[in-house]
DNA sequence: ATGAGGTGTTTACAGTGTAATCGTATTATG
DNA sequence: CATAATACGATTACACTGTAAACACCTCAT
């Protein structure tokens, strides 16, 4: 967690935090704790963060931009589909990475109305606006696409970070998990196809699909 | 709010901390001031609720449960399409109605790994499969597009609540919102796009192209 | 009338975010 | 290098949170 060093930092206060939420879960990240984690006493960190709210808007953005840095966004795209396939995946890779944290993502208040996430930085939106054009997309098109991709990625991911969060009640082995069923024949009779995880498979059907859609919108 | 009554009840509570958060937002509910919104001590809560937690859990059910009085659930569909529109719309309202409540309903760990926000309960899951086998769909393609038709649901209406919430940061009529923008030339030609809003056509569309996704998937 | 639960109140406590203040270590300036 | 300025962490303090425990009352079946 935190070596030997004599100053702190902003970095470190946000990476330790992301760190303690993937560990323990966000409602047990405190100032108290995240500053015993860090060997420090709780208001050392306000020198770095100006409060809690901040932390937290901090540890999304360290996420949203770090995306820059995922291996699938190192190298260019050579169409927009290609384009829109690296950063789906890239933002999956986060959420499963992350499952603790994706919900603050796509629920915390955007800095500015017309940021939706999980591309919630005017970095991400330039990247991505430019991105489309390059390729040849028209001002509303792109801009009709960045609202359905970001629809489609909270969607789909916010779902499936959901299923990999360890605090979901129901867990035990039993295969009647949610008690006697008696008065939902079809959910027990279904409750093994309910189980089973294709998240993969869905996720890249979904997101074939927004594409066809998408194509077919520009075509028009 | 709470009229002259002698006895509290669990649903007087749960419906007055749904009137609550409506009002002042998620973070402002407190078992001390939801008791002085009726005009109870906050131990007296304790006796209907067995802590926040379970208030949280239970406003959830009584919204997603109460979309069954929706108008629009109250007649039978004569098409799997009729019913998924119903639905979508049932729920599109009850995002539009309370937009602070809804990150909660998309968010909270559901009481069973395979229920889906928002359609969230053992009772909805045994309404969406049965209505959409008694139009023939098979096993597998009811369970695959109750996964597909969450998910539309979430992303859609996750962000349209998000758009809806006053607590959302940068309000300002000034169109030079998140400030400089200087580096980001695309974000700023095309910000007054951005800013517009075709959240009910976006939300037609979309779903229009799941209803056909899923009809050629099972026709497949 | 009498007992027994159920219901609201009071008191109490550990834990939270954070404002204010105070030394000290670090850095900038001569 | 010496000194002044500043940044940083520690300490203390306070209002507020969720909730456990004990208490008093009201309601109601017997």
């Amino acid at each position: 967690m935190r070596v030997v060093q004599q100053r702190l930092d902003r970095t470190q206060v946000v990476e330790s935090a992301i760190a303690f939420v993937d560990a323990c879960g966000l409602s047990e990240l405190t100032m108290r704790r995240l500053g015993t984690a860090l060997d420090v006493e709780a208001m050392a960190l306000y020198r770095h963060v100006s409060g809690r709210a901040d932390l937290l808007e901090a540890m999304v953005d360290e996420l949203i931009d770090g995306l820059f840095d995922d291996d699938l966004m190192t190298e260019d795209s050579h169409s927009w589909e290609e384009y829109l396939q690296r950063v789906a995946n890239a933002t999956r890779n986060l959420a499963i990475e992350h499952p603790r944290i994706f919900p603050l993502i796509a629920t915390q208040p955007p800095q500015a109305p017309w940021l939706r996430p999980p591309l919630r930085s005017v970095r991400w939106v330039e990247d991505f606006l430019s991105s489309l054009q390059r390729f040849g997309f028209a001002d509303a098109e792109a801009v009709a696409a960045y609202k359905a991709f970001t629809s489609f990625l909270v969607g789909a991911l916010l779902l499936q970070a959901a299923s990999l969060n360890p605090e979901v009640i129901g867990d035990e082995e039993d295969s009647s998990v949610g008690g006697d069923l008696g008065e939902y024949p079809t959910v027990r009779r279904l409750q093994g196809l309910l189980m089973e995880d294709h998240a993969q498979r869905e996720f890249d059907d979904a997101l074939d699909d927004l594409i066809e859609r998408i194509r077919t919108s520009t075509q028009a």
